[in-house]
DNA sequence: AATCAATGGTTACAATTGTAACTTAATTCA
DNA sequence: TGAATTAAGTTACAATTGTAACCATTGATT
């Protein structure tokens, strides 16, 4: 016999309270990135992936971002249209294609590196270590749940 | 001075992190509501704000559950279209309209609450009570950081 | 009272997205 | 070899979304 009541608090549902944050983080700092580049959020996760792990293919960069491949797809053709990326063929499985990033995205990237960091450390400077290090484990456990396995 | 480095490990950027963990739960719970009740994900956002708060305007909805105020409309029109809910207008502001909701609402409130226990117990069965803990206190954490007040 | 600004909510339109179907290439296995 | 599956990636189409403009109403300022 499961306990379960009538109603839901909404704050105590974890999925509810990780989409609110997550939704509001993630615009407030789309913002920046929009504004200032023209960016749209899968332009910026797959640069962002690019430009920590160097040459990916486009399954890579679903896998390691969590995108639809359309997404991933629209997004590497409109980065590769403005020069950012480079696509090359595999020769041995011409099915898959190696991006990375050409010099004028890496300097894009790093300028949104820089970016990025402002941000975050403005939202860590506002937390004590202690509590830093909470979210930091928490982040982890969820991270390592069966469901964001494999 | 600033030490910033000149990649982002995009594994300990907090948007990041927290986008592609609600994206990933959010979609698993979604499936459920989709497939049984056909809903939507701001279709299911509304009722459940409804159902734990009573009677609410569109805009209480809005902040609740930071959703765009187009979608909240767009939401509580299909919820009314069904029969889910009922709106009344307010008599001395003619402009907002509170919504609350009906009987059939409130059963189908009831069997999707079940369902959200349900997805959550399973969630916090693989968890350690300390794990849950240390969860919980980041959510706060991050909850009441200036960016998520007002 | 008359104007002007602000608020709750809707809607038209354009942009973004997901689903499903597709193309091309590789693999399996009969 | 060759038919049947499977994988990488793209694309057509429909559904969902956000932006901006819009009503209707209220509140503030004169």
């Amino acid at each position: 016999m499961k306990k379960t009541s009538d109603t839901l608090i909404l704050e105590e549902f974890l999925p509810f309270r990780l989409s609110r944050l997550s939704e509001s983080i993630s615009l407030k700092f789309a913002q920046h990135y929009k504004r200032e580049y023209g960016m749209t959020r899968p332009e910026w996760r797959a640069l962002a992936a690019l430009g920590q792990l160097g040459t990916l293919t486009s399954t890579q960069i679903c896998q390691h971002s969590n995108m639809h491949k359309t997404k991933v797809s629209r997004a590497v053709q409109s980065l590769s249209k403005r020069g950012w990326l480079i696509r090359k063929r595999d020769d041995s499985d011409r099915r898959v294609e190696y991006l990375q990033l050409s010099a004028i995205g890496l300097r894009r990237y790093s300028k949104l590196v820089e970016l990025a960091q402002q941000f975050q450390n403005e939202l860590l400077s506002t937390m004590s270590p202690s509590a830093i290090s909470t979210v930091n484990k928490a982040l982890l456990i969820l991270e390592n749940l069966e469901l964001n396995k494999d």
